[in-house]
DNA sequence: TTGTTTGCAAATACTTTGCATATGC
DNA sequence: GCATATGCAAAGTATTTGCAAACAA
């Protein structure tokens, strides 16, 4: 299990090369420990869990760059934007089609993968009018934690 | 059709004040002009663009109010959240079950009654685990006009 | 070298909080 | 009359922008 995540963590920094290659930005150390540090961290952090992790083993990186380089992370398509109700924006490095589960309480993100949910119909009206890029589906509710917590 | 319209609005004003009763808080002008504004705005608007519309007709409305009047109406059930990608809240007072279509170009959302979505089904490691409250599906895409516009 | 990227600082956008005054019930 | 709600101001949180210096290619 372990060395499958390695594995295809290596895989992915890879590719993460040849993409940056492809559309002509620079490979810098801030951009890969960025994306490293991402792939490192399936719990969806904010930008600001990535800087405070960052920070950790490059000291001299800005907040400014994390943001940045995550927004640019996103446009490269390596890189995935969640957005809660009210929070900041939280990344995703998995960009293997999935859906979301969050606890409405802790704000946790559970990451949800059934196939059932990625092949959902397009309703017709909206077929012929409009592009439909991406479907996702989004649960809410109160996480297995935050329930004992609370005993309801 | 217009008729129907009104005729809903005048009866989800006469719910929002049963509402109001039963949750002890009480009718002011400003509740009711918020909550009227946004059923007039089936568009999904943001907190300032309820809150430009109310000073047309109530001048001396602060945006304050408008923004915690919007939460209230939240929690009050009358009125859902949407968020966008990187943008302000957007409320909602059509509290009927149904899903969005958003524009990725103008940020445009767009309403989708489609009854298959529901009623998903719930992946069974996440029924087990977690207490799910609320499915909604998400589309995203380019809508008609910005696709006219853009040519693509 | 050269254009991109970084780090810093300031600005902006959106939301929340504290409190005195006003007001619905 | 009393508790809640409003309006204002200030603070807080998240993100974006401008720019000089640093750096990858």
């Amino acid at each position: 299990m372990h060395s499958v995540q390695e594995k295809s963590k290596e895989k992915k920094l890879n590719t993460f090369k040849d993409v940056c290659k492809q559309h002509n930005i620079k490979l810098t150390p801030q951009r890969l420990i960025i994306y490293e540090t991402l792939l490192d961290h399936p719990e969806h952090p904010s930008t600001d869990m990535v800087y405070q992790c960052v920070r950790k083993t490059f000291p001299t990186i800005s907040f400014d760059t994390v943001n940045r380089t995550l927004l640019t992370l996103h446009e490269l398509g390596v890189a995935n934007i969640i957005e809660g109700t009210g929070n900041p924006k939280r990344y995703d490095g998995n960009v293997v089609k999935h859906h979301h589960f969050q606890c409405v309480k802790c704000k946790r993100i559970i990451d949800v993968f059934y196939t059932e949910y990625n092949s959902l119909p397009i309703p017709q009206d909206i077929q012929e009018k409009h592009r439909v890029q991406d479907i996702t589906v989004r649960l809410q509710g109160v996480c297995d934690q935050c329930r004992d917590r609370s005993g309801k």
